[in-house]
DNA sequence: GTCCACATGTAACTGGTTACATGATTGG
DNA sequence: CCAATCATGTAACCAGTTACATGTGGAC
């Protein structure tokens, strides 16, 4: 139930057609709460029906033409009582951590490379998070909405170090495969 | 596509009944992989009908009757084949960040409530997590499999570490509350 | 006028969740 | 024999994924 209070949160950051929101999720909030176009016209039409937000008076709404939504009262209150509400923590899921349970059982053979090639995607992405942090957070001048943006991206980082450390410290369990260079 | 793989791991470790799984599955593995037991008894009719895995011979199949499973060679070479298999990095979904992004907008009335509940969870967590450190990887003596085990404890263990201290620095975002203590 | 990028949408499928059903075994 | 518990299973549903369909407008 968090992708309707995802879009919500980013109509009200700002009002979008479909696609924009799509563009919007592959950065921004879709670092932690990802979600495709299909996903996002469909949760876009539910929020219609229920009355929580509206395509822009000026737009006409046909087929492959543009319609932008901006979020009603009724849709602040929902995204305001959605996120006060107590929530249970969602158990997680990590296949990478599943994987070195089972080569314990079944052995390493093959591994090391997908974790290498984890330990850049990971690198990647907190590079990206560093350069965002510096764009958006330069030092001394945050809003009281710009320190809580920026404590949600100290996760990301925080998140991101710590997998890369983890990787490394990861990989020291690999034997030394001649001819596949170590690094 | 990992539920079957993580059942595997379990079988190997140990052959058992779906309920036993269940069991297993609120611990060790399940820490990063958990399962119902609906999931389960679903997963192991397909994974017999597959020919990876079989009844232990000596049990007789009825309904209400218990019945275990192990896992046929067949099911290692499977186990084996997608541990070493390159895989993409799901997507992360983290609703507790939603509602910091969330509360920049709407405000962070009645969230702090539920931060201090899922600090708390997580330092529980961190406390089972270390319990299981000290009790199954006393220092000095690991074998191969046990480093890689250790190893996802370790993660498990630092992934709570940042949460906890993350949470404790997100409260510090939020007005003393007059009357609400402030632990 | 044709092609391509933009934009919105439908349909089928998969994995996970919730609620419920049924049989076997054991303690009183 | 009855209730409680153990154990296996069915069914309906929901969120997310993948593949595909359709319409618009501008570049050439």
């Amino acid at each position: 139930m968090s992708l309707p209070h995802a879009i919500l949160t980013a109509l009200l950051e700002k009002p979008s057609s479909g696609l924009e929101l799509t563009r919007r999720f592959d950065k921004s909030i879709g670092y932690f709460w990802s979600a495709t176009h299909q996903q996002i016209y469909r949760e876009l039409g539910k929020l219609e029906a229920d009355g929580l937000i509206r395509t822009l008076p000026s737009e006409q709404p046909a087929r492959g033409q543009r319609k932008s939504y901006e979020v009603l009262p009724a849709g602040r209150a929902e995204l305001a009582r959605w996120t006060a509400a107590a929530q249970e923590p969602k158990p997680h899921r990590d296949a990478l951590l599943l994987r070195l349970r089972a080569a314990a059982v079944v052995g390493t053979a093959g591994l090391e490379a997908d974790l290498r090639r984890h330990l850049e995607l990971h690198e990647r992405q907190l590079a990206e998070y560093r350069q965002i942090e510096r764009r958006d957070f330069p030092p001394g001048r945050d809003s009281p909405e710009d320190r809580l943006r920026h404590l949600v991206l100290r996760a990301g980082i925080d998140l991101e170090t710590f997998w890369t450390q983890w990787l490394r410290h990861a990989l020291e369990e690999f034997p030394e495969q001649p001819g596949h260079g170590t690094r």
